[in-house]
Formats: structure tokens, C-alpha cells, sequence
DNA sequence: GAAATAGTGTCTCTTAGACACTATTTC
DNA sequence: GAAATAGTGTCTAAGAGACACTATTTC
């Protein structure tokens, strides 16, 4: 701890790893960068961090290559890094949360995958993967997570499967719309969507009215 | 893939920062790097993260050098970075949080700082102690983070005090004892303490029994 | 009309918070 | 006894989920 300035010589190498998720068909899907050849790897879309560059400025680069447009949100989520590989020879790892609305095109050589049905990936690109949709989770009650995954405009039976998805449980059709009446996150548009059979259901948009209590109750039955 | 591998050149300097708190006298402290001499300016622990040295190792380091132990609790939190200077030049933080229990010795050359009385640091620890709190708030629910601010024995009130004090509100003393007697985490010792006036209270040590639920309500009311 | 989907009204059960109390200590 | 802190019983109000329904479409 002498030493406060280290030499260059401590710089380590960086990757920025894209994990990119839309809706398709009703599946949660992550971008992939398809197999080129013959014996490469899927893997997930990443650029390195070069010296001297601001993050910012690399996770821009990271969209602007891997995405071929910026993301409808993104968050920088915590670093990883230990033992397994990377493609880049990365000792670290910083995930990049993305979400694309729902039918969003995939760039030239990448592909949406079914989160179920992911292809194998490097060691340390698998351990990201896994981390992705808890992080997910983890972020929907305090950022538009569902709606950023939606086009602009929705039914609610839509946003209450994307919600389904993301939690991975039914929820309550009375219950789900009253909170979200009571919460005044949603405009009814005076459009209605017919698809096949059943009575359409009307279009909403995110509109978010005024900031609630934000009052979260304690929870200890998460701990443990 | 060789063509993959970007060169040297790319590394980066990546600074760990450690965000570790306390409790003294009933506040929340930051641990701190003295100021050495005149002029110097008050920094928050950091460690440099060298090449080719795995994360959990350097966060060893951190934690050996910085705070002579290992931590009650650590957690690596998303990385830093833009614009604002870091005492090391590293153009990257990673932040880590740790925790040690009331009453911890702070090591030579730091000390445990009120909050609310932090000295100035740079521009980029600055950015990271404003992260600090909210991301401790954050994983409060998951994590057992104030228990790991208490010592292993622990009256109810004081839990419920660093409860209020991460939350930055007032808790409802029946309801927060319905609450955790339910949760099924504290195991009632067969020890009374005493302090000062008043009537002794029990202690209690963390035992968390049956993993719960875990079924978290959807919330919209974070959300806008 | 049958099937399918959208949307709503009401009931119950759980729980957070308010209130009011009892219990045990120091002074 | 007064003051202070620990700890509890009961009521109320809000919310989540169950249930049962109505509404509107395609076939």
C-alpha cells in the first residue's frame, strides 16, 4: 500500500460483455453472435475496454457494433471474472444488461435465442447468461424492465405474460391490473388489437403519472 | 478466436474501491484512509487490480491491506468510471461493498466516519460512497446485511435501529416483530442485557431457519 | 351456439401500521 | 413513584388472490 500510483503494468485486460434480451413468439430471447465457422463458439457480443476509453463511450461502441442501434434500456451490472475463460482473453468481465422491444431485428450475425435453449458458450459467457435474467428480476420493480421489452404500444394481457416470464410464476389477472391502476404507470389509447379469436383488447402505453410512495416494505422472507 | 484476442495495448487500469460500513454509537460509518499529510486528501481503501490476477484475489488483497480481515459481508457492485479522477489514475472502478460488525477496531491509518460527515474525496469515490447507501438498501432484502452490521449478539431493538437507519425511516416496532418472528431468522438467547434504564432486553442471534416464499409481491410503485 | 380472450365486481385472508396496553428496570 | 425501555394484544385499512361473473370477438 506504499505505493500509490501504480505502474501501467497493473492494467488489466477488460471485456464488456452484451447481454441483450427481447421478446419473440412470447419467449424471453438473448442476442447471440452466431457460429461463423466450423468449430467457433456462439458467444455473447462484447467489445474490449481499451486504455484511456470512458466506459460510457465503450458500451456506446458495444451497442453501436453489436446492436446496430441503442437499446430501449441498458444498466451496467456488477463485474465477473474468476477462472473462467473469455473469448477475448479478458481476465474481467463487465455485463451490460440490454433490452430490444419485442420483434426487434436481429443485426447481421447475431440471431434471438430462446432462453431455454441457449447454445453452449465459453465458461465465463455461460456464467453471465446465468446471471442475466436474475438481474433481470431483480431490477423490474424499480426500472420499466416489462415495458422496455414491449413495443410502445400494448395490451395489458401482454405486459401481465411479460411479467409472467421475467418472475417465472402465473400472477392474478384482477390483481395484476388493479395494481397497476392504483400505480398509474399506464395510458389507455383509444385503440383496440384483434387477434384470432376473442374480444380485442385494448392498446395502453407506458405513462408514467407521479412517483408513488416508494415506501417498500421491510421483507425478511427472502433472506435466509 | 486468435483473431479475436485484442492486443495488450487494450488493458486498462481498473481500481478496486471498497465501500465498507460499520456502526458506532448507533450511526453508519464509512471507513476511511486518513490523511496522511497536509494536503493529502481522504480516500476510501482501494487496491489496484493488477493484470493476469483474478478479481477474488485482488478482492483479497483489498481486504487483507485495507481493513486487516476479512469483512461480515462483501459484495462486488457495478463498476464506476466516467470522467471523475481516481486517486490511482485508473480509469475504472470496481466498488466493493463489505461489512463489519459494530464495534469493529478500524486498522492503522483509517478510520469509521459518520455518513452524514464524510471528509472530501476525489471526484470518482466521491460517485462511489454516493452509491454506497442506496445499493446497501438495495440488497437488504436478499442478504443479510444488517445482521452482518451487528455483532453476533443482538437485542431486537438494535436490528430494528439499523433497519431505520438504512431505510432513512421510522418502522413500526410490533409490526417489524410480527415480521421477523414470522420469518422464522432469529433464534431468542437465553441472555438478558441491560443497559443503562429501562427494562433488560432479550438477545438474539441470527438463525435463519426455513427458507421462505421468496415469492416477491409485483411492485409497480417504484416505478416512473 | 361454442370457444376463446378481455375485462370487472366481490369476497376472503393476510399483513402493515396505529393504538393501547403490560412488564421490568434505574433513578 | 417517575421515567425509560422492552415487549404484546387487538383493531383497522389496504392489498393479493380466488371466484364468478359479464363482454366481445371468431368459428
Amino acid at each position: 500500500m506504499s505505493s500509490r500510483r501504480p505502474a501501467a503494468a497493473s492494467a488489466a485486460l477488460v471485456a464488456l460483455d452484451c447481454l441483450c434480451y427481447s421478446l419473440r413468439d412470447g419467449r424471453l430471447t438473448l442476442l447471440i453472435r452466431s457460429e461463423q465457422e466450423r468449430g467457433v463458439r456462439a458467444e455473447l457480443p462484447w467489445v474490449p475496454l481499451p486504455s484511456g476509453r470512458a466506459l460510457t463511450v465503450a458500451v456506446r461502441r458495444l451497442f453501436v457494433e453489436s446492436l446496430g442501434a441503442s437499446p430501449a434500456w441498458s444498466e451496467t451490472v456488477a463485474p465477473i471474472g474468476d477462472g473462467a475463460a473469455h473469448p477475448s482473453g479478458a481476465e474481467l468481465s463487465i455485463l451490460v444488461l440490454a433490452l430490444m422491444p419485442a420483434g426487434a431485428e436481429a443485426p447481421p450475425g447475431t440471431r434471438w435465442c430462446p432462453v431455454t435453449a441457449l447454445p453452449a458458450l465459453g465458461a465465463r459467457q455461460a456464467s453471465a447468461a446465468a446471471i442475466g435474467i436474475p438481474a433481470l428480476r431483480d431490477r423490474m420493480d424499480r426500472s420499466p424492465v416489462a415495458f422496455r421489452l414491449l413495443p410502445e404500444a400494448f395490451t395489458l394481457s401482454e405486459l401481465q405474460q411479460v411479467y409472467e416470464l421475467l418472475l417465472g410464476r402465473r400472477l392474478h389477472k384482477a390483481s395484476f391490473r388493479r395494481a397497476l391502476q392504483g400505480a398509474g404507470l399506464v395510458e389507455a389509447m383509444e385503440e383496440w388489437r384483434s387477434e384470432g379469436r376473442g374480444r380485442p383488447a385494448q392498446l395502453y402505453r407506458y405513462s408514467p403519472k407521479r412517483r408513488r410512495s416508494g415506501r417498500r416494505p421491510v421483507r425478511f422472507d427472502l433472506l435466509g
